[in-house]
RNA sequence: GCCCCUGUGGCGGAAUGGUAGACGCGGCAGACUCAAAAUCUGUUGCCUUCACGGGCGUGCUGGUUCAAGUCCGGCCAGGGGCACCA
C-alpha cells in the first residue's frame, strides 16, 4: 500500500468539502447552535504560526460541535484598517514609485495570500460569510453605528488633554499607550490638549466591572486585568474653602486621615493652577518643569517630587481656623478624581516624601494595635495599616473604617461632601489622525456646529485617490474629501478628516458575521440566534484593549436597539504563543533558523559552518529573526501534521516551542495511523455489529471506549494536549490486537478515524475513506461510547503502610472490602514491615488503595 | 510598591487529596536488512545492590491528613499585568 500523501489527501479533501459546500451555514435553524470564532486576523500579507496555532484550535472545536449535532457558525474576516497599510503606501511614495501601491490595493492582495494560506490548512470556515473591515459595506454600517450611538449621547466630541503619538502622527487611546509609549510605534507620547470624539464607556463603568463576575467561563487572569483596568475605588469627595475665597474639590479614599492633613495639592494642570500662572511668571516655570518629566515607569520612580507653593491656604473643613498652605504638586495627576488631594504625609508615601522634602508637618493619626500613640511615630515612614485613630479629636478611638463613615456623614451632613465611587477608566478616545480607517460621519459647519451626516448619505466612503506624499492626514490633504454643504443650513462645511481607531472596526464583527449580508448594521434575527459567541478564541494580548472595548460596544448596541444582550462572548480562551530558539553569531546579528544546522546542542550556520550562540527561546518576532514560516513546513510535513503539532504535548493556554524534530513526529504518527488503517487484514465489513467478545478482543474494545470517553471530555474542555495522548494510547492497542476480532478491529480503527478527524481532517477523510464509507467524514456524528466499556475488569490496588507504598493487589473490579483487606495484609512486603504486630487501624478506598496504619 | 500566574525525569508535559512521571520527544538495546533508511519490539526518574530488594524523589520550609505534586502558612526563583490612581 502507498505510503499517504498529505498534499494529495489535502487537495482532495479541500475540493470535496468545498463542492458538497460543507461549512456553508444557514442564517437562522432550529437546530442547537454554537459560535465559534478566533480573533480575526490583520492582513499583513502571510500567516504565521501564531495564527495556525489559534485557528486550529478553533477549528477542531468547531468540527467537534458539528460532529455533535451543533449548527456551528465559524467564520472568517480581515481587520483590515490601519497603520501598516498606510505605510507601506508611504514608504512606496518614498520610493518614488508614485504609480504603486495605495493602501487599499495592498490590503486586499494580503487579504488574497492570506486567505490561500489559510484555506491550506484545510479550516472548517463559511468562505460565504467572508468580509474586510476596510470593505466600505462594513463601515458603512459601522458609521451608522457612530450616529446612532451619538445620538444616545454614547459619543461625543471633547477638548481635553490627550496621547500624541509623534511617530505615527496620531492621537491614542490610553488603553493603547503602554510605558509612557505608543503601542505601535514606540515613541514617547506627548501631551496635547486637542479636541477629540470619544466614546461614553465610563456610563458603564460600575456594568463593565459588575460583569465580570458573571463572565465564568473567562480566565480569571483577563477578568482581574479588566477589573484593576477600571480601578473602582470608594472614597468622599469634598471641598475646601481656599482663602481667595473659591471652593476647591478633592477626592479621598482615606477620609478618616482628615485631621492627619498637612497641606492640600493642586495638579499642575488643573484648572485653578492655570488660573493662578496667569499672574505668576515663576508658576508657569514651574508648571512648564513638571511637563517635561516623562511618563515612563523609571522616569516616575526616580522623579522628585517637586512643589510649588501657591501662597493660598486651606481651612480645615472640621476647624475653619486651621490653614493648609495649597501646593502645586507635580504627582498629582489631572486625570484621577478631582485633580486635587488632601496631603497627609503619616499616611501615605507620596504625601510623606513630598512633606519631608518642603517641612510641612507628619502626624500619625491611625495608630496599629498594640503602639502607644504618645510614642508612635511615622517621621521615618508613613503607616498605611490598620489600627485605631489618635490626634483626631472626636475620630479618636474608632478604627479606620469606623473613621471613614464619621467623616464621610459629618461632611456630607454639612453639604462639603458626598460618598462618591472613582474609576480609573476613562472615555475611549477614538478618533485618530490617520487616512486608512473608518471616516467619521460628522461635519463642521461655522453656524451650525457639528453636525451629523444625514443616513441618507452613508456611506462616507473613503477616496482612492489619497496622496501619501503629504505631512499629515492625506484625509485632510484630500482636495475635494472635506468640501460638503452642511445638511443643516445647506452652507459651505467642512467634513471631519478624522477616522476611527481600528479597534471600533473590531468591537463589533462577531455580530456582522450572524449575518454579513443584512442591510442594517446587523441582523436582528440572526443576532439573537447566533450571539453570543459560544468560544472565542485569541491572545492574552488583548485582555484589556478589544475585549472591554467589543463589551462596551455590545452594551451601546443594546442601549440603541441592535441586540438583546451585554456580554458577546460566552467562553473567552486566551492562548499561548508560538517560541523558538533564537541564534547569533559571532558579531551578535540574529539568525533565522533555517539558516542554521543544529548538531547536539550546538547549532552551526549552514553557509561556512561558523558556530552560532543559541540564545532563549522567545515568542517568534521578525526582529529576533527566529520566525518559521508555516508555509514551508505545512508544504513538508502536510497541514495536519502541522495542525496535530500545535496541539499536542504543551497545553493550549502556555506557550509553545516549535520545532522540526517535533513536526516530523507528527507527521509520522500521520503515516502510522494511515498504516494501521490500510494494512488492517480481514475487517469485517461497514456497519457490522460487534458481539460478546473477551480476550484480547475485550481489551480492544475496552480501550476503543475508553478513548472515546476521554477525548470527548478532553475536547469538550479544551485540553487538547490530552486527547493527542489518549489517541496515541488507542493506537498503541490497535497495533498490539492486530490479530484481534474483525469486528472490534473495525469498531477501534472506525474509532480513531473519528477522533483525529477535528485534528487532523484530511488523513482522518482519506482513512474514512479507506475502511469503506460512502459519505464523508465530515457528515457523520461523532462517536458514542457505551460506559461499561470504559472500565476494566480488574483493578490493581496499591497498598500502603504509613502512607508508603509496600505492593499492590490485582482484583476483581469491586472486590468486597473485608477480601481487599485480608489480601493486602497478606502481601509479603506488608507482613515483611507489620512484623508480626496488629494494624492500628486498615483504610480501604475501593478500587484504589489501601493504606495501613500500624 | 500592589495584584496575578508558574516551578514535576535529559526535554514538552500527565496525575477527582489515594500506585508521581500517562502520552510524546530524545536515549539505549533488539528484530527486519548484505547495509542503511523506514518500520516494529523492548527498555528508560535518581542512588544503591550480582540479584531479590532497599533508599531518595514534584523549588525550599513548616503544618493539616490514615494519605499531600494537589489543601493551609512562611520563604526562594522565573514570568505577566498595573502603577506618583490620592
Amino acid at each position: 500500500m502507498a505510503r499517504y500523501n498529505a498534499k494529495e489527501a489535502e487537495q482532495k479533501w479541500q475540493a470535496a468539502w468545498n463542492a458538497a459546500q460543507a461549512f456553508l451555514t444557514p442564517t437562522v435553524s432550529d437546530k442547537p447552535k454554537c459560535y465559534v470564532l478566533e480573533m480575526f486576523p490583520y492582513p499583513s500579507g502571510r500567516i504565521h504560526m501564531g495564527h495556525v496555532r489559534n485557528y486550529t484550535m478553533g477549528d477542531v472545536i468547531a468540527r467537534f460541535k458539528r460532529a455533535l449535532g451543533f449548527n456551528v457558525l465559524h467564520p472568517m474576516g480581515w481587520d483590515a484598517f490601519g497603520l501598516p497599510a498606510e505605510n507601506a503606501a508611504r514608504d512606496n511614495v518614498s520610493a518614488g514609485k508614485n504609480s504603486g501601491i495605495n493602501p487599499r490595493e495592498w490590503t486586499y492582495a494580503n487579504i488574497a495570500a492570506m486567505r490561500s494560506e489559510l484555506q491550506a490548512l484545510g479550516l472548517a470556515i463559511d468562505w460565504t460569510r467572508e468580509f474586510a473591515t476596510c470593505d466600505a459595506d462594513y463601515y458603512t454600517h459601522q458609521q451608522k453605528l457612530f450616529l446612532d450611538f451619538y445620538k444616545d449621547d454614547l459619543v461625543y466630541r471633547s477638548e481635553a488633554d490627550v496621547n500624541w503619538d509623534p511617530v505615527d502622527m496620531t492621537v491614542l487611546a490610553n488603553e493603547q499607550v503602554i510605558d509612557g509609549k505608543g503601542w505601535r510605534s514606540g515613541a514617547a507620547v506627548e501631551r496635547r490638549k486637542l479636541s477629540q470624539w470619544f466614546f461614553r464607556i465610563t456610563r458603564y463603568s460600575e456594568e463593565l466591572l459588575r460583569a465580570l463576575d458573571g463572565l465564568e467561563k473567562w480566565p480569571e487572569k483577563v477578568r482581574i486585568m479588566q477589573k484593576n483596568w477600571i480601578g473602582r475605588s470608594e472614597g468622599l469627595r469634598f471641598s475646601f474653602d481656599l482663602s481667595n475665597l473659591t471652593k476647591l474639590d478633592v477626592f479621598t479614599t482615606r477620609p478618616d486621615t482628615l485631621f492627619g492633613a498637612s497641606f492640600v495639592a493642586l495638579s499642575p494642570d488643573h484648572p485653578l493652577t492655570e488660573e493662578l500662572a496667569r499672574d505668576d511668571e515663576k508658576l508657569r516655570d514651574f508648571v512648564a518643569e513638571c511637563r517635561k518629566t516623562g511618563t515612563a515607569e523609571a522616569e516616575i520612580e526616580t522623579a522628585e517630587k517637586l512643589g510649588y507653593d501657591t501662597g493660598l491656604t486651606a481651612a480645615h473643613p472640621f476647624d475653619p481656623d486651621w490653614k493648609l498652605p495649597v501646593m502645586i504638586a507635580n504627582f498629582v495627576l489631572m486625570g484621577y478624581g478631582t485633580g486635587a488631594i488632601f496631603g497627609c504625609p503619616g499616611h501615605d508615601q507620596r504625601d510623606h516624601d513630598f512633606a519631608r522634602k518642603y517641612h510641612l508637618p507628619i502626624l500619625p493619626v491611625v495608630v496599629p494595635e498594640g503602639e502607644d500613640p504618645k510614642t508612635f511615630s511615622v517621621a521615618a515612614e508613613p503607616y498605611i495599616g490598620p489600627g485605631k485613630l489618635a490626634n483626631s479629636r472626636f475620630l479618636d478611638e474608632l478604627d479606620v473604617e469606623a473613621a471613614k463613615n464619621e467623616v464621610a456623614s459629618r461632611l456630607e451632613a454639612q453639604g462639603k461632601g458626598k460618598r462618591t465611587v472613582n474609576y480609573r477608566l476613562r472615555d475611549w478616545l477614538a478618533s485618530r489622525q490617520r487616512a486608512w480607517g473608518c471616516p467619521i460621519p460628522m461635519i463642521h459647519c461655522a453656524t451650525c456646529g457639528v453636525v451629523p451626516v444625514k443616513e441618507s448619505d452613508l456611506p462616507v466612503r473613503l477616496p482612492d485617490d489619497l496622496n501619501f506624499n503629504v505631512k499629515g492626514n492625506p484625509l485632510d490633504a484630500h482636495p475635494t474629501f472635506k468640501h460638503v454643504d452642511c445638511p443643516v443650513c445647506g452652507g459651505k462645511a467642512r467634513r471631519e478628516t478624522d477616522t476611527l481607531d481600528t479597534f471600533v472596526d473590531s468591537s463589533w464583527y462577531f455580530a456582522r458575521f450572524a449575518d454579513p449580508f443584512s442591510a442594517d448594521p446587523v441582523n436582528r434575527e440572526a443576532v439573537n440566534y447566533w450571539l453570543p459567541v459560544d468560544q472565542y478564541i485569541g491572545g492574552i494580548e488583548h485582555a484589556i484593549l478589544h475585549l472591554l472595548y467589543a463589551r462596551f460596544f455590545t452594551r451601546a448596541m443594546h442601549a440603541t436597539g441592535w441586540v438583546k444582550l451585554d456580554e458577546p462572548f460566552e467562553s473567552l480562551f486566551t492562548q499561548g504563543m508560538v517560541c523558538h530558539e533564537t541564534y547569533q553569531n559571532a558579531a551578535g546579528q540574529w539568525v533565522e533558523p533555517a539558516e542554521i544546522e543544529k548538531r547536539g546542542d550546538k547549532a552551526f550556520l549552514k553557509a561556512g559552518g561558523a558556530e552560532v550562540t543559541v540564545g532563549h527561546s522567545e515568542k517568534m518576532s521578525k526582529s529576533k529573526k527566529n520566525v518559521v514560516a508555516p508555509m514551508g513546513m505545512i508544504e513538508v510535513f502536510g497541514a495536519d501534521a502541522i495542525r496535530w503539532f500545535m496541539l499536542s504535548d504543551s497545553p493550549p493556554e502556555r506557550d509553545v516551542d516549535w520545532s522540526e524534530a517535533g513536526a516530523e513526529g507528527c507527521w509520522r504518527f500521520a503515516g502510522r495511523i494511515h498504516r494501521l488503517v490500510t494494512e488492517a487484514e480481514g475487517l469485517a465489513p461497514v456497519g457490522t455489529a460487534v458481539g460478546e467478545v473477551s480476550g484480547a478482543a475485550l481489551e480492544l474494545r475496552q480501550a476503543t471506549h475508553k478513548a472515546i470517553a476521554a477525548v470527548t471530555d478532553d475536547l469538550t474542555h479544551l485540553r487538547f494536549n490530552r486527547a493527542v495522548a489518549q489517541i496515541y494510547t488507542l493506537a498503541n492497542a490497535i497495533q498490539l490486537h492486530a490479530a484481534a476480532d474483525a469486528a472490534v478491529r473495525r469498531e477501534a480503527l472506525e474509532a480513531i478515524v473519528l477522533l483525529i478527524g477535528p485534528m487532523m481532517p484530511h488523513l482522518a477523510e482519506t482513512c474514512w475513506e479507506v475502511l469503506g464509507h460512502k459519505t464523508m467524514l465530515v457528515d457523520t456524528p461523532w462517536p458514542a461510547f457505551i460506559e461499561a466499556l470504559t472500565r476494566s475488569d480488574n483493578v490493581t490496588i496499591a497498598v500502603q503502610v504509613n502512607g508508603k507504598r509496600r505492593g499492590e493487589l490485582t482484583l476483581a473490579l469491586g472486590a468486597p472490602e473485608d477480601a481487599v483487606k485480608a489480601a493486602a495484609l497478606a502481601l509479603d512486603g506488608v507482613v515483611r514491615v507489620l512484623e508480626g504486630k496488629a494494624p492500628k487501624k486498615v483504610i480501604v478506598v475501593p478500587n484504589r488503595i489501601v493504606n495501613i496504619v500500624a
